[in-house]
RNA sequence: GCCGAUGUAGCUCAGAGGUAGAGCGUUUCCUUGGUAAGGAAGAGGUCACGGGUUCAAUUCCCGUCAUUGGCUCCA
């Protein structure tokens, strides 16, 4: 009997029933079928081999769909687990999916057996040898009690909880070679694909994220089809450890950390915050134009603002302990976030509908007492900037709005040349809208408000029910770096909460009082996690307009000190700014040094450039720009630094 | 917060039960230089902190703190 399969395309083929989608991949090259790792029947994920009996919708995968990647891996975890259970007989097993950038495999070793990262190259051998068995992948339904009795015989107690959770009917073995292993698939056709594997680390995970229950070890692992893809990889990540914004901020002098000032408290030097300030004058200039008023508010708060807010309930009890003063029963609070504040500004004054949106901006330190064990860096600390704005408006208006502040989050962007990214639309989890505050009304139009806005500006979004706040809906900016790594940077929230709370009203046209939507927004998020971004994006090689020095200038010797000094005056005219090398060294020597600190120009002065008035100038890189007058090249630095930051979207 | 690893000079790191080493940087001197490392000499360390074992601990053991890989969390 011949079924219809259509692909993606809308082209159909017509087969005999009980194909397969390899089957299917040979008919429509040689190269696919080589390719081909999973496929999916009906947006359901199938194995390659599995026969296809009805008339269905055809996707084929191969490593270059996060399909085919996350196949291949999580086969690959299987075979890791093979090779454990060879090495290791007895352990148990707990979970082993694909991730993002590789696979792991949770393993119980027993009390008195350990594995450490030395024990790698030899589950990796071993791995290998049972990968060159090519041994098919075979699936396999099997009914619960069957299912329960192989693991109950086998010892694996993971396994029977797991099995726990699913229902009969619905459940599916694989096994290759000597391995079976609990799984809903798909896996690849046999082992022999997996060419090339390197385990990168090794870590505590407890069972089923509950850290009152067993600790298992968690080994991480990548594979590819090729040796030549693993190299890649690992050069990749290679490549990612040497722009570590830790490692750049530390060589670059651009922030510490210290003991003695508090764990998760970044201290700011010089460079970092000439940086720091750049970025933020750039976006104040920026939300100048946008229409934003700047506010200041103070650090803390009196414990009633976080009562009002409803901050102090939720977090109280886990962040920082409140400051006591001489009177009885008072109580401050570093402040967690600076809407309450921003609100207690809006309320200073009465509003009428024609006021709004109003919009107040600030660049608001906030503290909040992280986890000691989640501290990272910049990325994640216990004192940071957010480049905090609040926008109150009129629900006609949220589109609007919405509109205006993805315009302002792109001009950010480009100007920090993060070409690719997407964003998230969080709405509410449409099986369960009572946990939600605010209006069903309200919601409904924000929620298409925000789909409407980005569709308009024409953005690669993707839509996530269930991930909304409490208080309102929401899209986030992820950006991918120049390392292929996604990043969340920019949010914008709408909230129908802290309105309520803060009893926040403008006088509409019919006369009455009406209640004001609140949209927070941050294009950078924090200062601190946008630099560490920044930093790991472009290396250090910060664009010349951030760049806390343009240039530094080197004299052939020192008779050109002067000379030196006075281009260094001239270019600082124009605020372009930078170091001398005074050092007795030799040229070559400083330019090795200039180069190796990123310096974005390297200027050469000597008995030529004095003698005509000029300059030699080389870019960072090595790129020699030449001989030219200084006013040149005041020229050429203006010109870059406004083809990033000044443009219309 | 939990589990594992780590903590030695400003930085990157080696080292061993018997009072500490390299490279880079820094300082001084020589060299006055033309596009990715000129030469020489010197300074610099309570080996994170606190206990214990030992004739002797920076090294072994325990605790604390910090960093770090994960887990959990993230207004």
């Amino acid at each position: 009997m011949n079924i219809n399969i259509s692909l993606p395309d809308g082209k159909v083929i017509k087969a005999q029933q009980g194909t397969c989608a390899l089957e299917i991949a040979k008919t429509i090259s040689e190269g696919l079928a080589r390719n081909i790792l999973s496929a999916s029947v009906n947006n359901e994920d199938w194995d390659i081999n599995r026969p296809i009996n009805q008339d269905c919708c055809l996707k084929l995968h191969t490593f270059n769909d996060i399909e085919g990647k996350k196949c291949f891996w999580h086969s690959s975890a299987h075979l890791m687990a093979e090779a454990l259970e060879y090495l290791y007989p007895g352990i148990k097993l707990g979970i082993g999916p694909a991730i993002d950038n590789g696979f792991y495999y949770d393993v119980d070793l027993g009390d008195d057996r350990k594995i450490s990262s030395d024990d790698f190259p030899k589950i990796e051998e071993k791995m290998l040898s049972l990968a060159r068995e090519k041994n098919s992948f075979n699936r396999k339904e099997i009914n619960k009690q069957e299912a329960i009795n192989y693991f109950k015989q086998k010892g694996d107690e993971y396994k029977i909880e797991l099995l726990d959770d699913l229902i009969d009917g619905d459940i599916t073995f694989y096994t290759q070679g000597n391995f079976t292993d609990l799984c809903k698939g798909p896996h690849i056709d046999n082992t022999g694909r997996i060419k090339a594997i390197k385990l990168l680390n090794i870590a505590g995970a407890y069972w089923r994220g509950d850290e009152s229950r067993k600790q298992m070890t968690r080994i991480y692992g990548v594979s590819f089809q090729k040796q030549k893809e693993l190299t890649a990889h690992l050069e990749m990540l290679e490549e990612a450890k040497k722009r570590d914004h830790r490692k750049i901020g530390k060589e670059m002098e651009l922030f510490t950390f210290s003991k003695k000032v508090g764990q998760g408290l970044p201290l700011w030097l010089p460079k970092g915050a000439q940086l720091r300030e750049k970025l933020e004058n750039f976006l104040k200039k920026a939300q100048e134009n946008a229409g934003y008023l700047p506010v200041i508010t103070p650090h803390i708060g009196n414990k009633d603002l976080y009562v009002c807010s409803g901050h102090y309930e939720k977090y109280g009890e886990d962040s920082f302990q409140p400051i006591k003063t001489p009177q009885e029963n008072e109580e401050f609070f570093l402040k967690p976030m600076n809407c309450p504040h921003h609100c207690e500004v809006y309320k200073s004054k009465q509003y009428s509908y024609k006021d709004l949106p109003v919009r107040f901006a600030e660049f608001g330190t906030v503290y909040r007492y992280e986890q000691s064990g989640e501290l990272h860096g910049l990325t994640r600390v216990r004192g940071f900037t957010q480049d905090d704005a609040h926008l109150f408006v009129r629900p006609d208006q949220v589109k609007e709005e919405f509109i205006n502040v993805i315009d302002l989050v792109l001009y950010v962007f480009r100007a920090l040349s993060f070409k690719d990214f997407k964003v998230q639309i969080s709405l509410r989890d449409k099986e369960n809208k009572s946990k939600y505050i605010g209006s069903e009304e309200n919601w409904e139009k924000a929620e298409q408000d925000i789909i409407d806005a980005t569709k308009e500006k024409n953005l690669n979004t993707v839509i996530e029910y269930g991930e909304a706040a409490f208080y309102g809906p929401k899209l986030d900016f992820m950006v991918k770096d120049a390392l292929g790594r996604e990043w969340q940077l920019g949010t914008i929230q709408v909230d129908y909460s802290l309105p309520e709370r803060f009893e926040l009203e403008y006088t509409g046209k019919d006369n009455n009082k009406h209640r004001p939507v609140m949209i927070h927004r941050a294009p950078f998020g924090s200062m601190e996690r946008f630099v560490a971004v920044l930093i790991e994006h472009c290396g250090g090689n910060f664009p010349l307009w951030l760049s806390p020095e343009q240039f530094i200038i080197l004299p052939i010797s020192e008779k050109f000190h002067d000379y030196a000094e006075k281009v260094k005056q001239l270019l600082k005219n124009y605020d372009i700014c930078g170091p001398i090398d005074k050092r007795a060294e030799t040229t070559s020597r400083k330019i090795r040094d200039a180069e190796v600190s990123k310096i974005p120009f390297i200027i050469v002065v000597g008995e030529r450039e004095e003698a005509e008035e000029k300059i030699t100038v080389r870019k960072h890189g090595g790129k020699n720009i030449g001989n030219i007058p200084t006013n040149e090249f005041i020229e050429i630095v203006k010109k870059e630094m406004r083809e990033l930051i000044n443009f219309t979207n």
